[in-house]
DNA sequence: GATGAATGAGACTTCATTCAT
DNA sequence: GATGAATGAAGTCTCATTCAT
């Protein structure tokens, strides 16, 4: 089916501040990668930097959500971090250039738009921090340096949007359980029983964000 | 000691195109974080482009001579890979600004400059390739995915450039002692006997980016 | 009818690059003379150098154009010479801007379209020399030295356009005519009988140049 | 014998003006031809402009001066202009860059230094225009519009300076001569009888512009 | 005598954006 | 819904020139 004009501009848009930053990236590129005039472009957002806060947010709501639906049924911290892992990996992977976007542009934005898109970052982010409280409470996770900890595994796992191709060997839920092997091992965490955790995780991610199997 | 105008010019241009990216960063900004005149910068550089790529240029060399240096009579992989680690924590803590600028930055080069770093680039991961597969060959990693854990690893460690601060609560050794831990545990490593290795990478790291204890 | 933008860019680029020369010449003068923004230019134009190539590409393939469809059914070469020095005296008094502009600012011009353009003007001057062979071959033409007195055949013709102007008071065909003369007693060929070669370039002279007689 | 600084500088301003224009030549590119650091030019002349004022004033001083030498003696008209012609030829071909600089750069002139420059022109153009006169009166030139002939001769004869290349076949003396009998020729005049005139004017010529015989 | 450092002004060109059609 | 035309502001970089050393 075709695309609309719309998905054509966000399309090209999520591709082309991934490629060259925002700073990099003139509304002319905008409009011939979606293939209408710059003028034209003016229909279908408001300023580029709109269009920027727009994708930011639409990428950080999507991952935020998703990590509420994966999480909730959850209750050992091992799990939920195996979730949590599993899902941000192949969120990243599946739409590498979205986040992309969201992790290096933040300095492009205005104030009060920084504001709204940093605030949903920590929302976020606070998920992955109250897991490691709660496993580190629980005397199941080894972390002298909770904070620490907390932020290598998440450079860790969003770095995956810096390198990872679809066609590369891995298939990527099998990228998925790697990552949360080795995010469990930085724990000192044996990994669960079976991964019925990682199995939620992967079925949120592939519906939200449209993953082929 | 007073700085040098070409000190000045050096230093704003690092902490500008690190904190508002090489596009982000206009001449007169530049200008005026060096306490110049806009014209005046030009003594002092080429175009901006070639501003970046020494940037680039001399913060490689300097990590590659670095770790060269410092694997030099190292022999063991878990002891190559924790001085490494720590060398690479060191330096990314030590000198933020300047590898966020390798990181980021990349795609704002010239295809001519691009090919000239990213080779510096090659040359320093495929150190870390090489102790990968050492380690595994001699059966004391344990990496089903070498290339992976390797991404896995060098994102997780270069991250520390975009969080840490020297303000924050943990001196610069004990959080590249902590990384070096974290690195051991993902290939399934018991830390080695003493730190002869790590304390080894400190010193280099000490005196190549002047790093007061 | 009023003019262009287009044809208003195009004047005032020939007025102010045969006046002032090209690097002599502003954008800004360029969009002053042309009573648009100097940002507006660039809708109408390329380069300012895209701008000269185009003024002297055009000024040259009309003059060659015009010199053979004139020569086509011209044979002896008393003829022909006095054809080719009316169509170029006219063209040359008809046009002083634009052919100025080409003979005097071919140094501006990068180097890829320089050979262009000098590709262009040996075409046609190519047609001097074959004529003058031709005389000289026939015995009807005494030049002991070819070469030069094409030369100074062409520097006198073109030097029209360095000093003509349409108030003086010799009608524009009446100075090709002389100039024609010139040309012959030149070469120490007699006026040919009638002017049917002479008259046939001030048809195709006053249509191409669009000259009001 | 090695060349004062001074001289270095006009040289390297002759033939970069004459090569790239005025407008196109930059300081910088006057320093580096000349040898010396852009600073150091401002000890060797005044403005830019003083240098092209200086440049053109010597060219057509001496050129003056050097005509109303050689006419001194001589009376009759075609013994005159075959002496101008020579004489005007072999300094355009013996100072190129020079007369180029001369004929094409005076648009770039402030209006001030543009009145004393063209005022030297036209003294020296009067010349041309009382032989022609002279001889027109005293019956020995066939010219019905003297005005016409006197610029169609001296673009013919300054032409000389557009192409001439003391590498090309034909030795100056015999090109001068050349170009006396075109001129001659135009005037339907006959040849003179010796070329004491034209003799006359050789000898100036050599002497003023230092040619080698 | 020579120059590195410095600069205000201005070079050409592109920017994001608006608006009449 | 689409766009050619238009532009003020800003982009990077070079200009001719001065001056302290």
């Amino acid at each position: 089916m075709a695309l609309t004009t719309e998905q054509r501009v966000r399309r090209a848009a999520v591709k082309l501040f991934a490629a060259k930053g925002f700073h990099g990236t003139g509304i002319r590129d905008l409009a011939q990668a979606a293939k209408i005039s710059s003028a034209s472009l003016y229909h279908y957002m408001g300023t580029k930097e709109d269009l920027l806060v727009e994708i930011m947010r639409e990428c950080l709501d999507r991952l935020l959500l998703a990590a509420r639906e994966t999480l909730a049924d959850l209750d050992d911290p091992p799990g939920r971090l195996s979730a949590l892992v599993t899902l941000h990996v192949m969120a990243h992977a599946a739409q590498p250039d979205e986040t992309r976007v969201v992790d290096n542009e933040v300095a492009a934005l205005s104030r009060a738009a920084r504001r709204r898109v940093v605030g949903l970052r920590d929302e976020y982010e606070a998920i992955w921090a109250g897991i490691l409280d709660e496993g580190v409470a629980a005397g199941v996770f080894d972390a002298p340096e909770p904070a620490v900890t907390r932020l290598a595994l998440l450079e860790m796992c969003t770095g995956v949007a810096r390198w990872y191709s679809p066609r590369g060997p891995l298939p990527l839920d099998r990228l998925a359980a790697r990552y949360a092997q080795l995010a469990l091992r930085m724990l000192g965490s044996p990994a669960p029983d079976g991964d019925t955790a990682a199995g939620r995780a992967r079925e949120v991610a592939t519906r939200v964000w449209r993953i082929r199997p």
